[in-house]
DNA sequence: CTACGTTCCGTACTAAGGTACGGAGTCAAG
DNA sequence: CTTGACTCCGTACCTTAGTACGGAACGTAG
């Protein structure tokens, strides 16, 4: 059974790690080959011992994934968290907003147009055939 | 007369229909091998050679794509489509309207989230740090 | 006929973010 | 000491929608 020994300092295994900031074991192993966190100093012999420190890290990670940030973003986030640079992080955030304002026309674009088709079709407007299909059908829409 | 043996300049090269779908050659033959288009039957040796009507069929996956579907539902499509199965077909773009309206409102809980801290951090607010890297920072934020 | 351009075909690779696996080593309880 | 869970590590695999590659066969203009 549960072989966990919390030894002085509240270190951690990756396991304990991984329950506590509700990711897999692999993602930390991943992440750590990433170079997203710091991989702990490994005794010559034996299993690492990750500081508590280390599950509010893959949060940090993880909120900025929610937030749209790409695992390279977040990279540069946590340089940036590091090295104090509120502008460039502001400035990268900036950016981010952008893209997202550019999914979000293009999405609402294709909710549109999805939405009214599915509306003719639900009036049986076409005398010819399913007017979705029809729409997908046209040599030249769009 | 020439050297076409059958019905002059209906049966196009694949690279002549890549020209015309506007689609790379070998994105043809991946959906070939997704079965997302017919493979013409091929003379037990030389090139194969496509009707016209297989750039309307490209054109159609791609326009679906711009809807927002994936391949796979684009397979589904097609079947529909030869089923004549109206109701079905409204069902599946019903059901990505949905999908759709999901990811744009966890797109725009993002953009906010994301355009409030850029405000914040524009405006100086934060006493202690940057506004960004703190929200990232929260134990317990959302 | 020859040269050049296409086509054919299988395989491998890309991005992104992981997940899965297998064998060996480690750890702590009983 | 044994047992069983956990960890380590490299490597392979997953998804989606293609793209790239390389050698061989084809096909057509000159």
């Amino acid at each position: 059974m549960g072989t966990e020994r919390f030894v002085a300092g509240r270190e951690l295994t990756i396991g304990r790690v991984a329950k506590l900031a509700a990711v897999n074991v692999e993602t930390i192993r991943y992440y750590q080959r990433r170079g997203l966190i710091d991989e702990p100093i490994r005794p010559s012999r034996g299993c690492r011992r990750y500081p508590a420190e280390i599950v509010r890290h893959i949060r940090f990670i993880k909120r900025a994934q929610a937030l749209g940030f790409t695992l390279d973003e977040v990279t540069t986030l946590l340089r940036l968290e590091r090295a104090c640079s509120c502008a460039e992080t502001r400035s990268l955030a900036a950016h981010k907003v952008d893209l997202i304002d550019g999914k979000l026309k293009s999405l609402t674009a294709m909710r549109v147009a999805l939405a009214d088709l599915v509306e003719q079709c639900e009036a049986g407007e076409s005398a010819t055939g399913c007017p979705i299909i029809e729409a997908l059908s046209q040599a030249e829409a769009e």
